[in-house]
DNA sequence: AGTGAAAAAATTTTTAC
DNA sequence: GTAAAAATTTTTTCACT
């Protein structure tokens, strides 16, 4: 990893789809020699992935919320929560045998009875922070 | 916005360097429809931008938190909220006057610190939640 | 809104340095 | 490691249904 990998992870980051012969012309480097060290950065499990990024008042998602839930120790409730649908994070928390999700549903209504029918039942609490207005919202690291 | 509007997303959500040819295949669709759907996709702002999504741990981030930060009502601390490098959201919440960050830095070291330096001394009181391991964590959309 | 073909551009592969 | 060239594939445009 030198400064000209950094540059391609750099750029990649604000703009997955940009062309192999775009990324060589910014750093200034051959087509092909920028393309080996895009393969490597991939094979090296640096970059895990090229995600879309959709609007999510426009496909009618316009709740956020982070839930916290607290479980006994001997309830599974991983691989349940993993699944729910509108469910983009799953964090194992420290203290108290908490999970923190981020979730994302229609409305209050269809967040309401999602957590009633999926998730109470398999915890001792939960504790919900409403989203009124997200300022800043990336996967982008500085490093 | 149809059915195949909606597989186009879901195959730019999973893999946003998928070429236009290949989206074309999936699709079962000639690639200049396919090109000028997914243009439209993101003139209407569907599709807001394409990320690609880095190794955390490789990069030596290995510590991702949520801090809940109250404030005063006149104090304006969005701005430089979301200039800290490592903070990947900003949310502002219901209840309390709160802002809610991600934040991802090297260590609880560097985490303390930049909290004690910039954020400590804009607010009234923080509540730090430390993420012990994610077991999920995408921006993908399913609807 | 879709097809198919042609032109332009980008990517992959090979080659040599 | 680098650069350049050839072969292949993709992107983009255009005339037409």
């Amino acid at each position: 990893m030198d400064l000209i990998d950094k540059k391609i992870l750099y750029l990649l980051q604000s703009n997955a789809r940009m062309s192999n012969a775009n990324i060589a012309r910014e750093i200034k480097l051959a087509p092909s020699v920028t393309l080996s060290r895009v393969r490597k950065l991939e094979e090296q499990g640096i970059i895990t992935g090229y995600e879309a990024k959709l609007n999510h008042h426009e496909l009618g998602l316009d709740m956020l919320a982070f839930v916290l839930i607290q479980v006994t120790g001997d309830k599974d409730i991983e691989s349940l929560l993993i699944a729910i649908p509108g469910v983009q994070e799953v964090h194992n928390v420290a203290g108290d045998d908490c999970y923190l999700i981020k979730i994302r549903t229609r409305n209050t209504e269809s967040l309401s009875k999602l957590l009633k029918e999926k998730v109470r039942g398999e915890s001792i609490s939960t504790k919900t922070i409403i989203v009124l207005t997200t300022l800043k919202e990336t996967s982008k690291l500085t490093f």
